[in-house]
RNA sequence: CGGAGUGUAGCGCAGCCUGGUAGCGCGCCUGCUUUGGGAGCAGGAUGUCGGGGGUUCGAAUCCCUCCACUCCGACCA
């Protein structure tokens, strides 16, 4: 490609609103503009990573046995309706009607989509297993957009979905899937994961996340320090301490504590650890329609979080979680949300494996202003049900058993589910099996998150100039730069005859042939973009009868000499290039 | 949706408090000079000052209202 053909559209400055290095970078790269909130165009620097990704992606895929199609961004309500999400979805599925009033959506997911098709074209279980996947665009109106393309309303994604006779084959492709993934991250040169995680509003049973790792990730993941054990915050598990709970030692005694109400004030006024007290979360438990839903508290160490995720799935807790309104909880509960504690406290309680394993510890004792210290289980009031439900914090024991955990930022690039037959039994999708019966299939779905993948590329490569490509999916691969191109014939010559040889070798060639460019301009705009590999030529070079080579990683310059150029380039670039 | 903030040229911003000719830097166009790391000089183009309403002789500036965008919390590839 020509740059006085190419729309180079660099900016010396970074725009205001952009928030993240990624987005910074394709912004002042010239890689994507906005178009309104969460909306972006892709401008041909940013559409040729996109489509090296697309190009891996669609690789490793068709490698793996599975079938491209393309499904319409445009889906009929009925299906969804179907399936049951027209109402669980919410205001983040895009609806629309036609000029017939007949209702639409814009497709945020396939799953109902594929189904219908699959359920009209497959009818023996000797057409399965089958994987078919597309790369197509995505809407999902989002509540807050944000990072540019990181988490944008319109995204490219990559959604495959496999059919089944039976959990054995299911298992088998989720297998394949997975290591598939791993090829294609490994191909593109991400640091990433994959994870355990939840299976969120998709459904299904098992799952696994790609999380590249970066500060500025949503998801917080949790490693082992001595395994290969990786796993969603929302979904580690928290192990009950493994030592025997500590026997009691002192008196239980109310105190008054007037105005401390959050477990900072508690600890500092009363000079004890956090971890030595116990926070009393009251939430809505379950309830049948029209009925009040009754309270439930959760007990928690002073210094855990709850996990939201881990507490609404258990029995008799609301889910989605919710909340007590505060108003409740003073009438029912006699006492503020500052002063509760699981003492005398005549709901259902859930105590958290860590705070049930605390002794002589701190509590509300569900009077507005007053603490109880030195409380103790069993003796002071009875352990009830114990779950797990905190999230897990550096330094705690690794659910593997080997090592303790570490925490990580990570960016959610991909995601794997075992959906089982959740919408295939909705949609009544099923096949005759061996015997001539009737089986509802088994369904898988795998979604890579393609947009996502080049701004988390770009949060792992870059430096003060700019981006620095991974070579698999730079827009370019290698920056021809005259020096003074329009004085010296020897230059125009020399860099035409090599633009003609790369480009004819296969090598994506950016050839900077602005004959007045600058060359500060140029070496700066080569960089920002971060093209990997960059030739230099001028009249001093050519009179020693060589170039100038530099990586974008490397600190400086080497001539490389003009009879040795072809094997250079192609040790480099890892192709056959003959000058 | 709740909280915070911003809308002035393609981009980054000043001007607003205290109403009176719409500005600066970068970028863009023309010419000359320059050319081994984002050039210099001279000339030039570009604005419904986010929209609507109000106050006023007069509004970018004051008031009301609507809209858009960004950031912090719940969603997800």
């Amino acid at each position: 490609m020509r740059a006085s053909r190419f729309l180079i559209a660099t900016l010396k400055e970074t725009p205001a609103d952009a928030e993240v290095i990624s987005h910074q970078l394709m912004l002042r790269a010239g890689m994507i503009r906005k178009l309104a909130a969460g909306l972006y165009t892709w401008l041909p620097l940013g559409l040729r990573v996109l489509r090296k990704v697309e190009a891996i992606v669609r690789q490793e895929m068709d490698k793996s046995g599975a079938q491209e199609v393309m499904m319409p961004v445009v889906q009929p309500a009925e299906l969804w309706q179907e399936s049951g999400r027209w109402q669980e979805y919410g205001p983040e599925l895009a609806r629309l009607q036609d000029r017939h009033g007949r209702d639409f959506c814009l497709g945020p997911t396939h799953e109902e989509v594929i189904t219908d098709m699959i359920r009209n074209e497959i009818s023996s279980y000797k057409q399965l297993p089958a994987n078919f996947y597309q790369i197509q665009t995505k809407f999902r109106d989002e509540i807050r957009p944000r990072f540019g393309v990181m988490r944008s309303r319109e995204f490219v994604m990559k959604d495959a979905y496999s059919f089944h006779v039976n959990a054995e084959s299911l298992q088998q492709t989720y297998d394949l899937m997975h290591s598939t993934y791993c090829n294609i991250f490994d191909r593109i040169g991400l640091d990433y994961r994959p994870v355990l995680a939840d299976t969120g509003s998709i459904g299904g049973a098992h799952s696994h996340e790609f999380h590249v790792l970066a500060a500025s990730g949503e998801d917080d993941i949790a490693f082992s320090n001595a395994s290969d054990y990786a796993a969603n915050v929302e979904k580690a598990e928290a192990l009950a301490p493994a030592d025997e709970r500590p026997t009691a030692s002192g008196a239980l005694e109310k105190v008054h504590t007037p105005g401390q109400k959050t477990i900072a004030d508690i600890s500092s006024f009363l000079k004890a650890e956090p971890s030595q007290s116990v926070k009393t979360l009251i939430v809505l438990g379950e309830s049948e329609e029209n009925e009040k839903a009754p309270l439930v508290a959760l007990v928690l160490r002073g210094d855990h979080e709850l996990n939201d995720i881990k507490a609404e799935k258990l029995a008799g807790v609301a889910n989605p979680l919710e909340f007590a309104p505060e108003q409740r909880i003073k009438t029912e509960l006699g006492a503020g949300v500052g002063s509760l504690g699981p003492i005398g406290l005549a709901i259902d309680t859930i105590i958290d494996r860590s705070a049930a394993h605390l002794a002589d510890f701190i509590c509300g004792a569900n009077e507005d202003d007053y603490h109880y210290t030195g409380a103790n289980w069993e003796r002071d009031v009875a352990l009830g049900r114990v779950e797990d439900i905190r999230n897990v914090v550096a330094g705690d024991p690794s659910p593997c058993g080997q090592g303790q955990l570490e925490i990580k930022r990570g960016i959610e690039v991909g995601h794997i589910f075992q959906l089982g037959n959740k919408y295939s039994k909705a949609m009544n999708a099923s096949v005759l099996d061996e015997n001539g019966k009737d089986v509802v299939m088994s369904m898988g779905c795998y979604g890579i998150g393609v947009t996502r993948i080049v701004a988390s590329a770009i949060e792992q490569n870059h430096d003060a100039n700019g981006i620095i490509w991974p070579d698999s999916i730079a827009p370019f691969q290698l920056a021809l730069v005259p020096i003074n191109m329009h004085k010296s014939e020897a230059v125009a010559e020399q860099c035409e005859q090599l633009y003609q040889q790369l480009t004819q070798a296969g090598v994506d060639v950016l050839f900077m042939d602005e004959a007045k460019a600058r060359l500060g301009v140029m070496l700066a705009n080569t960089e920002l973009m971060g093209i990997p590999h960059r030739l230099v030529i001028g009249d001093k070079g050519l009179a020693n009868n060589s170039v100038e080579y530099k990586g974008r990683r490397d600190e400086g310059n080497s001539d490389i000499a003009m009879g040795e150029l072809a094997e250079f380039l192609a040790a480099k670039l890892g192709c056959n290039i003959s000058l």
